[in-house]
DNA sequence: ACAGAGAAACTACCGCGGTAGTACTATCGC
DNA sequence: GCGATAGTACTACCGCGGTAGTTTCTCTGT
């Protein structure tokens, strides 16, 4: 499982639009992103006809539409992506990933909210014994 | 400055073996790459030719063969790469990256290690006011 | 019944990472 | 001097993200 799920730009933005609907039809996602893109209606289905191809969507006949649907959840992809540049960068370290993620947050109140986050999550697993 | 350098796998690998020895030949990256990659020559130095279109390293003629050198820094690399990551996956928010970093982060011991680190890192900020 | 709208299919093209063959050139060893 | 070797230049090709035009089909409204 959690096979290398390497989206490029548009590609997570058409799954951003179906993960939170759920599904949609071509249209619908060329709609919800005609503001942000301006693409042409046929780029977007170009786009979900290879996405489908990736297996990451498939679809399903509605009357005389495809409607599309997520066949991955936004949680694989970014940890597929995540580590995928972690093992670029940092050699699949993800600790040290998250470290220098760490140094180069620089607002105070993020940082005390990561060492919240840290604290925590420390403590729950010392926990679990 | 900081502009976006997003480089390939093979590409980043070049630019390592070039950082760590601060400067090598084509050969020298290929000779370095072997055991890994095993790739041709002229792949390499294919690629060191598109690396230098693009800026990120330099050559010079020394004797009849060219000695290539970084002309970007591996910090300013992984900046604008992790930052290319953050926009597409956290709409640009490294904190809410670096969280869900740290929530992957199952190790204990890695996690008291950035445990450490964000404290310190709010404790130094704190100080210089 | 037919025109127009909407949707899908097919095709094409660019850029770029990656990979490499072939051709040219200069140099070194004999 | 000449052949082998090493090194660069040129060219090509694949896959894929991204972008879109053209064509075909089908449904709907008049």
């Amino acid at each position: 499982m959690s096979r290398k799920y390497q989206l490029g730009d548009l590609q997570l933005a058409i799954m951003r639009v179906l993960w939170s609907e759920g599904e949609s039809s071509a249209s619908g996602v060329h709609r919800a992103l005609w503001k942000e893109r301006g693409l042409a209606p046929t780029t977007i289905a170009t786009m979900l006809r290879k996405l489908e191809d990736k297996g990451v969507v498939s679809h399903t006949l509605e009357g005389r539409k495809f409607v599309y649907r997520p066949e991955i959840s936004e949680e694989s992809v970014k940890r597929s992506m995540v580590e995928q540049l972690a093992q670029r960068l940092f050699r699949g370290d993800v600790a040290a990933f998250a470290s220098y993620l760490i140094s180069e947050t620089v607002d105070s109140s993020e940082l005390s909210e990561l060492e919240k986050l840290v604290a925590e999550k420390s403590r729950r697993q010392s926990e679990e014994h």
